[in-house]
DNA sequence: CAGCGATGT
């Protein structure tokens, strides 16, 4: 047994014995279409290398036996650990005494149940509605697979490196480098398909491909190309200077890019930032010399600003496509429509997804394929509330227009081309576009309507077989096969109805049942469900058997402050002690935790939804789909065979939406459309959206940037909304921003806003009630009778005033996160360079003593700082009703609005607030207030609105 | 009277 990670072990050495193992189950050569027959010669490198891994591994564990014998006390400590492992395998792993005995368990732990703290009974109950006491623990009730374990291979691949681990250093010996990383390379999936690939993207300007965890893909392809004839650096007709040379590989997240970037230079040899580099906000390492780039999918929209025609590339490769972030999908369809226009013959385009379904996004970025002339799909327009009626109307005749138009340019050209099967693929288009709408329009609760049910991806033939490639039209697809262990799959075979509680049971049968190694990963939907269900496992852990290993509980999710979160990555403290990581979806996509081998899916999480016609979000607990549940599955096959548990039954799967709603349907798309304007994209309606966003969000976000000035009413840019474009923050803030720098109170301004658009979360929040009493007294040094805006200005000036050294223990000390803080300082050091405001005082400079002066924010600079707010939020606002005495919106129908529970003016009555975010998680909650007067609010909303107040 | 899924410029 090689499969104990070994503490602190590099990352990519993690493979080493799942290399040899998955070998063994997989035929190492396979029929590939389009490639050169050379077959047999690769199958002998590729039977030669296993050979040669067996062989290293076989090696170490010798050479280990000998350093342990050789008085190695770390050597020695491994080997003994290894072996208890192994005998507590041979005890757990069978038997009927200890089934007697595990039920034994189970009953003492069922009486013990009812005993649980009234805390936690009433939590839950809360949450979860009766509370029914199952017999026994989940285990009697999960049914074992049907059919033999399923592979699983959805998966994304380059997080193989925690996130939030600071290592910048190589773990690896420079000795050791150059081989080890070579035949690590080569051992890759993708390393087999060198040439076909670079003969695909000879012959096609635009790739697909598919390709799940492990297959190496995001690093070597860019290698593959580098060398390619049309990367060369050149003139090209129709465009000023030279063209191409370096290839850029987006990324959704920051951590992927760096980590990217950090290793193909590696492997390259080569320094970072050199011939290989990367580029994300507040971080850059590139240079003349880079060839390679990693950025994110937003940097490279920055980059599009500058240069719409992205002529230093000669290559894009867009990763994690399935993911569907919004930028994602924007830098799709910018590159569709270079690759066919102005840089076509120039330029190559890769798309990758780690699923399957990528027949849509195939299609899309096919030639022709009608996606330019594709109108924004019809969405229901509902009984709009109140407001500015004629802005409303104005739009809706502009944007109506324009469909009309489309509408018949597409009709022409359709009967130009293949009229039949042009509108067939149409009035599927259209379809299909509507069941998303459908689905995005449906009233949202805590158990949404399935969609449509569909056939779980799992009963689809995997991608066991040959890798593929096939030509489709003017692109190319090519599957490369993941490297993945299969995973067991258990559903419920009866619908749960208390999921945490669900959770409970299996933790604790997978502790009695499963040997270690193998740490436990449960999905859960938040903050407040980790903390009871953390509590719940360690009264029970109390008194655990001693015969079994000992349990270690460990929250994860976003807004944990980083110390804690690097517990997760740790090892356990003893060898006999099994992980049991409780987390958010972060650990979906974002954070790749080691040792997990068991994961309990719950099948729920929170998701965000937009609401144009309310102009407010949702935050509710919905089911995720299938492709997610996948995801999570696949979390538990990383290093080893691992078993997957589904809080849910077969037939609820199944009846998941396959794929989650990309996010350009759930969100707000005013700062989408600001961008996409400010890249010259004036007709927003004729842009190649991957998933056309539905009508009434469209206009809700023209509305919007109507509102705040970012369009005339032509619908074109204005010059505040060209400034607006260039800041990196949302319409409304930016507009505040610019408001701020006239009324000159930029620099309180930029404090705020650092503050607020930095996280959501400045202090740590803890369930704790000493804790946060403490808390809560400690921050009462930046009240303000003004609200929330200006605590944050405390907050911030505060913060400026202590010197650089004692910022961290100042953070600790007002229980303020210290990388939210950090994070806060980067966002305010960037806007007050875009908002040219001169450095005067030195206290960015890290090495600089001097700190500002601690002065308390006189009521006039307050005042002046929420009139700012008001012209980007004047929408946001609240008067109190005299009757109810709740505050009701002043703008549009006079909706009910709660201040949220964590705002500074929770429970105080004021003429009127004006709030960031309004939020639907139980109530409408306002967030982030601040008092304000309603001849304020006038003052500030633009002429249209101005006449109703 | 009572709460914050995850990203990004």
């Amino acid at each position: 047994m090689l499969s104990t990670p070994r503490p602190q072990a590099a990352p990519s050495l993690l493979f080493d014995d799942g290399l040899t193992r998955f070998s063994k189950s997989k035929p190492a050569e396979s029929t590939t279409l389009g490639e050169p027959p050379k077959k047999s010669n690769r199958q002998l490198k590729a039977e030669a290398k296993k050979r040669a891994w067996e062989e290293r591994i076989a090696k170490r564990e010798a050479e280990r036996t000998r350093k342990a014998e050789a008085g190695d006390n770390e050597e020695a400590a491994f080997l003994e650990k290894k072996r208890k492992l192994a005998e507590q395998r041979k005890l757990m792993g069978s038997g009927s005494p200890e089934k007697n005995e595990k039920q034994e368990q189970q009953h003492k732990k069922q009486k013990k149940r009812k005993e649980v703290p009234e805390e936690h009974q009433r939590k839950r109950q809360k949450t979860a509605g009766e509370l029914p006491l199952l017999n026994g623990f989940f285990p009697t009730s999960v049914q074992s697979p049907k059919q033999k374990p399923k592979n699983v291979t959805q998966e994304t691949p380059q997080k193989l490196e925690p996130k939030f681990t600071p290592s910048q250093s190589d773990p690896i010996h420079p000795k050791q480098r150059s081989s080890a990383l070579l035949s690590q390379r080569q051992s890759l999936p993708i390393w087999a398909h060198q040439s076909a690939l670079r003969q695909c993207l000879i012959d096609r300007d635009v790739l697909v491909m598919v390709g799940a965890t492990g297959s190496g893909k995001s690093t070597q392809l860019p290698q593959f190309m580098l060398n390619e004839p049309w990367m060369a650096r050149r003139t090209v007709p129709g465009i000023d200077g030279k063209v191409g040379g370096c290839i850029a590989i987006t990324q959704p997240r920051r951590v992927a890019a760096t980590n990217l970037a950090r290793r193909v230079a590696t492997e390259a040899g080569v320094k970072l930032g050199e011939e290989v580099g990367y580029s994300v906000r507040f971080d850059a390492k590139a240079g003349p010399k880079t060839k390679i780039k990693f950025l994110t999918d937003g940097m490279l929209l920055q980059e599009m600003l500058r240069d719409p025609l992205l002529r230093k590339y000669s290559c894009i490769v867009v990763d994690e496509a399935h993911e569907r972030t919004v930028d994602t999908d924007l830098v799709m369809g910018f590159l569709r429509r270079l690759v066919y226009g102005e840089r076509k013959g120039s330029l190559k385009v890769v798309v990758m997804s780690a699923t399957m379904e990528v027949e849509g996004m195939s299609k899309f970025m096919e030639e022709n394929n009608g996606q330019d002339l594709d109108v924004a799909a019809e969405g229901e327009d509902a009984a709009e509330e109140g407001g500015d009626i004629e802005m409303k109307e104005a739009l809706a005749a502009a944007v109506e227009e324009a469909l009309a138009k489309e509408d018949e340019e597409a009709k022409e050209k359709e009967e130009e081309t293949h009229p039949e099967s042009r509108k067939e693929k149409r009035r599927k288009k259209k379809k299909k576009k509507q069941s998303q709408i459908d689905m995005l329009l449906a009233p949202r609760s805590a158990t949404p309507e399935p969609v449509s049910p569909v056939v779980a991806e799992e009963t689809k033939p995997q991608d066991d077989g040959p890798e593929s490639m096939a030509l489709y039209g003017s692109i190319a697809l090519f599957q490369v096969p993941g490297r993945q262990f299969p995973v067991d799959v258990y559903h419920a075979p009866e619908p749960v109805t208390d999921y945490v509680d669900s959770a409970l049971r299996t933790i604790f049968q997978i502790h009695y049942s499963e040997p270690l190694p193998g740490d436990i990963l449960v999905f859960l939907t938040g903050q407040e469900e980790i903390d009871s269900l953390q509590k719940l496992i360690e009264e029970y852990a109390k008194d655990l058997d001693k015969t079994v290993p000992r349990i270690l509980v460990l929250p994860l999710y976003a807004a944990l402050p980083p110390k804690e979160q690097q517990r997760v990555f740790l090892p356990a403290p003893t060898p006999n002690t099994r992980k049991i990581i409780l987390s958010t979806n972060i650990a979906e996509t974002s954070v790749t935790v080691s040792g997990v081998r068991h994961v309990i899916d719950t099948g729920k999480a929170k998701i965000k939804q937009f609401r144009p016609n309310l102009g407010l979000d949702s935050l509710l607990v919905s089911e995720i789909s299938q492709s997610s549940a996948l995801q999570r599955t696949g979390r538990a096959g990383r290093e080893a065979p691992g078993k997957c548990y589904r809080l849910y039954t077969e037939e609820s799967f199944k009846a998941l939406a396959q794929a989650t709603v990309p996010e350009i349907l759930r969100a707000d798309l005013a700062q989408t459309i600001l961008r996409l304007k400010a890249r010259g994209c004036d007709d927003i309606v004729s842009f190649p959206f991957l998933s056309p966003p539905p009508r009434n969000a469209l206009l809700a976000a023209l509305e919007q940037l109507l509102g705040l000035a970012a369009l005339d009413d032509t619908g074109a840019l204005t010059q505040l909304g060209k400034d607006m474009s260039l800041l990196p923050l949302l319409p409304p803030q930016a507009r505040v921003l610019l408001a701020a720098k006239n009324a000159e109170v930029v620099e309180e301004t930029i404090d705020v806003i650092s503050a607020l658009s930095g996280t959501d979360s400045i202090f740590v929040f803890t369930t704790d009630e000493e804790q946060r009493e403490a808390a809560m007294e400690k921050q009462k040094e930046f009240l303000r009778q003004e609200g929330d805006h200006i605590m944050l200005l405390e907050i911030v000036r505060a913060y400026a005033a202590v010197r650089p050294g004692e910022r961290r223990q100042w953070c600790k000390d007002h229980f303020i996160n210290p990388r939210t803080m950090a994070n806060i300082w980067d966002v305010r050091k960037q806007l007050r360079v875009l908002m040219d405001v001169s450095s005067s005082a030195p206290e960015d400079d890290e090495e600089e003593e001097g700190s500002e002066s601690v002065e308390v924010v006189s009521p006039d600079t307050a005042q002046a700082v929420l009139k700012c707010f008001l012209t980007g939020y004047y929408r946001n606002t609240a008067k109190l009703d005299g009757r109810t005495g709740g505050y009701v919106t002043v703008v549009g129908a006079g909706n009910d609005v709660v201040i949220h529970p964590g705002s500074s003016l929770t429970g105080k009555k004021r003429e009127a607030v004006v709030f960031q975010e309004l939020v639907w998680t139980t109530r409408p909650y306002a967030r982030w207030c601040s008092a304000v007067q309603m001849d304020w609010i006038a003052d500030a909303a633009p002429g249209v609105l101005k006449r109703s107040l």
